[in-house]
DNA sequence: TATGAATGAGCGTTCATTCAT
DNA sequence: AATGAATGAACGCTCATTCAT
């Protein structure tokens, strides 16, 4: 039965994309056997196979999918106006690491990624991609700063983009590992660290 | 050679101990075999296997053994007088880091740790040890803050402590995965976020 | 290879457990690698490990197989009618015996599977259940001598089946070890130890 | 300290085939490691292995050593006056059999003896030797029958007294693997099966 | 004599991947 | 397109044995 559909193909996909998501979630990259995958999704080796022509393929395409909501609700926050104090930026993004933790949540397959990206070339590839693309965020983020006033003009934007990101993955990890932080945690450390921000003027909706 | 002393068996779990530091550094935690740590310690199947009964126990006690310099350097920093500023403070652990993060180096082992501990209740039980005991300077350090007047006494100490803490895993990460943050950036990031923390009375000497 | 007959599935099953019995006969249980079995079967490790998942379930398995021909012959002696005096019983069986004594035989994993129940309580579970189905035949047998008149109503059945089933393994044991004995040497004995059971009357076809 | 007393040597020689029968017994020969003698024993594996260059050699003793105590129960039983019926001189052996079935006792080892005859080539020489021994008490037994008229004088005592020695290992084996066989059974099926045997003149004590 | 640290061949088992159907 | 039986290299680990001390 062959000449599928386009949308079919990208269905099942999908369908091998979240199996693979909730094994590697619950069971991490390595100890998740390929026929783990096979059950979770229902599917044949010779399925799988054909979708992802290796487990590292699989592993490299759910490396980049890891991120991509964070992104997204990194990016709205960033982006939004009036511009949020680094404390409501960082609660908005708290809260979205809470909200895809859950079991077999995408952000539990974040660190495994960092790990797998100290030793292996391939991956580190894609890594080094993702957190280039979230650090942008943080870029612009910074930069609208100093438009705003909050950062002198000659702030080393830079130093403070890649300090702020560097917030989240001890967010994440304290909040994976530990399990005695959330949103508020972090948004209090941070409004106690930092000077307050304050909008002079109102921006308009 | 029976009948050995005490400081022999010792050498000798160290000889394992810094081969599979080695081994695990450069290769992963689980591409590693067990042949390439006998190869690497020069040492047999047997002979490794009597100081360690099984993989996993080495991991379990390199997971350890892997903060233990980064832990001393943050110690002697976090008790040290006059009391570091956070960006200093940030400065001295970030050199640590580096200083640890040669091929090899143990802080390179972290990042796996942390993954590892996501899905493996056994090592996550070390992780959760070992992160509760470098927080516990942070927190210490925060109420040396708050002694010193550079935060309220009401400040919420465990937020900040937690906060601040949470500024190492991003560096390592950001130094081990994107090698462009070196300790200033972190330095410099920290100094334009905070506000200026002074010492008004100098310490004596 | 896939979507294979159910038969194709049993004929698989039954060509490793032949090349093991092969294999165990010759070698012993513990000396037998399962190296030994893949090449004996001419299947892969992946192949024989789909089939039994272990060396210990192929064990078991071919625990209770190798008393099914016996327990077919015995059963077959005991329900014939007329019914056969014991020396009669003692020379089917010890036919049988024999018949299935051939190099790689069933009969010669029998006393294996006996030695390994007195210290693997898993194969214990096997050889006790075996060894009930067999002695139940004797129970039978010994029911119909009373109901002959060959044993008095009040003969105590029990006993009588658990003596005439302990004839068995000594006969096994000084077959295989000894090699000096053969079914008529049984016959003759019991003949002569025994009084002469004779058929009164003769029952009809 | 060299030079030690021959009696020293035959001591630990003792000890250490204690410490092997207790293993033995209890987790069976193959399954029992020399590192188990070792601890059993408490000596070192260079003691061990002055005085039992491997652990077939250990495995060989005990196997030998495994029949002396039954063997010697029944001896006395065979040649004892009156001649024992053949029920009394199973009750006999039986009870032998129970005495030396306690844990870590000799009986235990004797079916793993039997298992090891039949696939080494070297334990079966042993094993032929203690049975040829053990079934040579129960030529003379039948001889001292026919001696007294309980056979024929042309009765084939050879079958006799194999079928006779027989029974035994069917009672160690129902004894030892199922527990529901005394020595009463034995004696009851006996009594049931064979005629009776009756002392015409009383023999002088 | 006695020790016990060290050896290393070889064990049972797994699992990413293939390909005949 | 989909199946799933089959492959086999390679894994973690054991344990009888040796020999420097």
């Amino acid at each position: 039965m062959p000449r599928v559909s386009e949308e079919h193909l990208e269905r099942r996909r999908q369908q091998i994309l979240d199996a693979a998501q909730t094994c590697f979630a619950r069971k991490g990259l390595h100890t998740t056997t390929m026929q783990d995958v096979f059950a979770e999704s229902g599917l044949s080796a010779g399925a799988v196979y054909r979708y992802f022509k290796s487990k590292d393929h699989l592993i490299a395409a759910l490396t980049t999918e890891a991120t991509v909501d964070l992104h997204a609700a990194m990016s709205e926050a960033v982006y939004s106006d009036p511009l949020p104090t680094p404390p409501e930026l960082m609660h908005t993004v708290a809260e979205a690491v809470v909200r895809l933790s859950t079991p077999g949540g995408a952000v539990r397959l974040i660190p495994q990624a960092w790990s797998l990206a100290l030793t292996d070339p391939n991956i580190a590839d894609y890594v080094r991609t993702n957190m280039a693309g979230v650090r942008k965020l943080w870029f612009d983020y910074t930069r609208r700063m100093v438009d705003i006033g909050w950062l002198p003009p000659d702030a080393d934007t830079d130093a403070v983009a890649k300090t702020l990101l560097g917030l989240l993955p001890g967010f994440i990890l304290q909040y994976l590992i530990m399990g005695d932080v959330d949103p508020e945690t972090l948004t209090h450390g941070v409004e106690q660290l930092f000077p307050t921000f304050r909008h002079t003027a109102v921006a308009p909706g």
